[in-house]
DNA sequence: TTGAAAGCGCTAACAC
DNA sequence: GTGTTAGCGCTTTCAA
């Protein structure tokens, strides 16, 4: 046993000589017996000895001097524009944390909150963290400008794009989300949809609202343009646009987001409205803290956040094949729960 | 310029070695303007051109040799229980982040989900990168053992503690909350003021209930125990506990959290109860997604999750003394919007 | 089956 | 002012 500081500390840091001199054996020896090298032929006798000696040591191996020796290191960086501003970027990290982990990779991850300083600084760090390459996120689906260090390395976008670069991403596939969403609704029998799309240009509200018009489509039903409406993407916008949605006639909304969604809930119950009842409810994101607890929950299609960051260290990887300048669509689940009823 | 592949990554690596030769000079001289040694008595003229070597070759420094060369590296472990679960989480870890960086650390995050093999080897891999130290947190505020591998290095627990041990702790002070949260209604002069704590037994459950007894006590004024309720921490809990709140003719509910709060919203609005005006309502958690959206926007206490990761790092720097076995309690302040009145 | 030795990219004496 | 040199802890030929 090493000796320890009052706060636990081990105070001294075991080498693979001491290890190998303990053994009785040499560094080779030890390093074969440590890292189970294939084709490396120890004796049983001295295969014990050394990891004896390991045991008896507490040896660590330091990763730093393998890695400078191999000349690669085991790093793969990710930087996110935001950490803070929504649960949605923990997914993306988490997402890229287990899947490099499957891979035997560590990530190292930086948030810029946007600040140009502060993501020069985490890609320079990166560099000279010799990282196998970076995954660049942002929190909203989005199109972006990349950042000239980028191209030191290998490096893939995710959940954003960059129009006219050879450079690779992975983003959700709204379209897919849209026309999913719909469906939830169509397939209950509901034909008059309202679609309370977002005010803000984005792919979200491009993607969304073509799904919207390819789920009618498939079904041979027209889509009334009278229906397709615009919201702040937020509970005050889906409050506010209650009013007009009823006008309509609609027997079921989609809506942007499940935020829209739980400010519509408000502006209804307001009314004397139940829902399912009176009106079907769809959201967008998947946001559990809303989704999940609404009365009653929320059925909603979830943004597929933990996959991009997984699918981000894949295409990194080479596990999984993007052409040069395109990107890998994922799939937006639809998450039933019970804010919708057959017709 | 150094030729790039299809996806741009730059193909070699730059070493100090070639940068000396470009410039004429020996490896000790780049070495010391790149670093920018104090106390190096380096030309201008070797200065430039070591500069533009730099520059034109695109050099950057491999911190990991630098780092087996000094003997110290500069990561700072972080090992969640749960970023997945909830946004708070990502707070810490964003706390810890960027104080990290403040202090010229990188940090290294692991996250178990609660899996105790991910766990050892989250643990053993961050042991063997020769971390600083080690912040070991949980998402929620809790007693914990701690894993035999922490006691080899450096560490200090983030959200939770280990009574009985000399282990230093950084955790939320539930009591200041309490207090906080229940002056909030206090002070708009409500003296007939609910709590609804949590059923699970928590440092949160007695810390909470504490301070709302501490607070009453500062005023002189008494708590009656049959305003002191009891519901699951969650939308389910608040919904179904209104009644009894309705009951005991209170005008303020401090409610344990966020979500508690949101479904006794529901359950006031049913019944065509306004709020704040005829029932004043207080969370806990300033958890944005709900708190900043409901309707009326939902006065709570927040829970430092940032501070805490921050101030996790400064213990384990040293930049903040904690006593071997102490917990440093951050303080939990008020965040006010509009759901309490004056009475 | 095992060991000696070179060297990964860098820093830090110490010499010039 | 600037260069030489000896490692940091490890892997990896190559020889024994």
């Amino acid at each position: 046993m090493t000796s320890m500081t009052s706060t636990g500390r081990a105070d001294r840091t075991v080498t693979m000589r001491e290890v190998a001199e303990r053994a009785g054996v040499s560094v080779t020896t030890v390093s074969h017996v440590v890292n189970d090298k294939p084709g490396a032929r120890i004796g049983a006798e001295a295969r014990a000895r050394v990891q004896q000696a390991v045991e008896e040591l507490g040896y660590r191996p330091n990763v730093l001097a393998k890695n400078l020796v191999q000349g690669t290191s085991a790093f793969i960086g990710l930087v996110a524009d935001s950490i803070a501003t929504t649960p949605f970027a923990g997914q993306i990290i988490r997402g890229a944390q287990e899947e490099a982990w499957r891979h035997g990779r560590v990530l190292l991850v930086a948030n810029t909150e946007g600040d140009e300083a502060a993501e020069r600084d985490a890609l320079a760090m990166m560099l000279e963290y010799k990282v196998r390459g970076i995954l660049y996120s942002t929190w909203n689906h989005r199109a972006t400008a990349i950042p000239d260090a980028l191209a030191e390395t290998d490096h893939v976008l995710v959940n954003c794009f960059a129009p006219g670069t050879p450079t690779r991403a992975v983003v959700p596939d709204e379209v897919d989300g849209g026309r999913t969403a719909t469906e939830l609704l169509l397939s209950q029998g509901h034909r008059r949809i309202a679609f309370v799309n977002t005010t803000s240009p984005s792919p979200a509200r491009e993607g969304r609202l073509q799904g919207y018009r390819e789920a009618h489509a498939a079904l041979g039903a027209g889509v009334d343009e009278a229906l397709v409406l615009e919201a702040a993407p937020e509970q005050e916008g889906g409050y506010a646009i209650a009013e007009q949605v009823l006008s309509l006639g609609a027997t079921g909304v989609f809506c942007h987001n499940d935020r829209v969604a739980m400010g519509l809930y408000d502006a209804l119950r307001e009314r004397g409205l139940r829902i399912p009842g009176d009106m079907a409810v769809v959201g967008f994101d998947n946001q559990e803290v809303i989704a999940g607890h609404l009365r009653p929950p929320l059925s909603t299609v979830a943004l597929p956040h933990y996959e991009l960051g997984a699918a981000g260290v894949r295409v990194l990887l080479g596990a999984e094949e993007v052409e040069p300048g395109a990107s890998l669509r994922v799939a937006c689940p639809a998450v039933t729960r019970s804010s919708i009823a057959a017709l």
